[in-house]
DNA sequence: ATCCAGGGGTCAC
DNA sequence: GTGACCCATGGA
């Protein structure tokens, strides 16, 4: 049964973040058990399973009988490392919240809570996609059912895990089949259309990782039809983890600031600009800490 | 029935 | 750059 360590680093919580990853919504890109989460990926071309655990001081990889090269092991661990930040210091963003008072409780009641990433930009993007103007139970329940249908099943550890379409599949599907898994007529136009950009390289997460800036960034994915100001954040922040990024104008964003009394006006950009010039470098990590404060044990 | 949900596009000033 | 309007769909 191959296995493999990874040291965990300070300041990370794994309970904290599987919490998160199984709250109240039904995602069907993994499987959570007590302490433990399966999920399968495609790294370099290749399906891998994986079981993830945690003691006091790694966190462990199960793969089963699946061998790996060395070189997948370490894509494996870069991926692991990636998708719970784990090579990040957050102790600057907690210095930052010690310093607020309304948000300062965030640092003892999510101590370790690190910023989920989506290592896949097509996922990133069809999913932030899918989300728009709906609620986010609807949103996993058309995830699914894009994913069981055009997506990979892969057995694994009594489960069935599924990795998300390829772009590759996904553009020669039809508007028609889309509609009828009751994705709008827009959000099939768009899924479409980007999952076409992407199989003809035309955008990609390497080519969006040699912009010069951030700001670059923005611009070329909102060039897109169909990814705005709040999509092209929500995806900078959760690929490519540009802490900068901020989703603005998002309503679970909106929804906590007017919890914890930070505006009254959803509308006050101002206020929320101040906010935000507070957590200069980790404007991400306040937003998915907002995010956090939306669910509750 | 009506409003809302992790928005975006379009078009007029 | 800003604001008004429309688009789609399920849930509360």
């Amino acid at each position: 049964m191959k296995r493999i360590l990874i040291p965990r680093p300070n300041l990370f919580s794994f309970d904290e973040c599987l919490w998160f990853l199984n709250r109240n919504y039904d995602d069907c890109l993994h499987v959570i058990e007590p302490g433990k989460i399966h999920k399968a990926i495609c790294i370099n071309g290749q399906n891998i399973a994986f079981t993830l655990q945690a003691d006091e001081r790694h966190l462990l990889l199960h793969l089963g009988d699946q061998q790996l090269s060395p070189q997948q092991e370490q894509a494996l661990e870069r991926y692991i490392s990636d998708w719970f930040d784990l090579d990040r210091d957050i102790t600057p963003f907690y210095k930052l919240l010690a310093k607020h008072k309304q948000l300062a409780y965030m640092a003892t009641d999510y101590a370790g809570f690190r910023l989920i990433g989506i290592h896949d930009l097509f996922e990133a993007l069809c999913w932030s996609i899918i989300g728009q103007q709906i609620n986010l139970t609807f949103a996993y329940i058309l995830k699914r059912r894009l994913v069981e249908q055009y997506g990979t099943p892969i057995s694994f550890n009594d489960h069935t895990l599924h990795i998300f379409p390829a772009p590759e599949v996904l553009q020669s599907v039809s508007m028609e089949a889309l509609r009828a898994l009751q994705f709008s007529t827009r959000k099939a136009e768009y899924l479409l259309s980007i999952a076409s950009l992407f199989a003809a390289g035309t955008l990609s997460k390497e080519r969006l990782q040699q912009c010069s800036s951030y700001n670059e960034q923005v611009a070329q994915l909102t060039a897109v039809r169909g990814i705005g100001v709040w999509t092209a954040n929500y995806a900078i922040m959760k690929s490519l983890k540009q802490l900068q990024a901020i989703p603005m104008g998002d309503v679970g964003l909106l929804n906590a600031l007017t919890n914890h009394q930070l505006i009254k006006d959803r509308q006050d950009h101002t206020r929320i600009d101040k906010l935000f010039k507070q957590f200069k470098g980790w404007e991400s990590y306040l937003v998915f800490y907002l995010w956090r404060s939306l669910s509750h044990a």
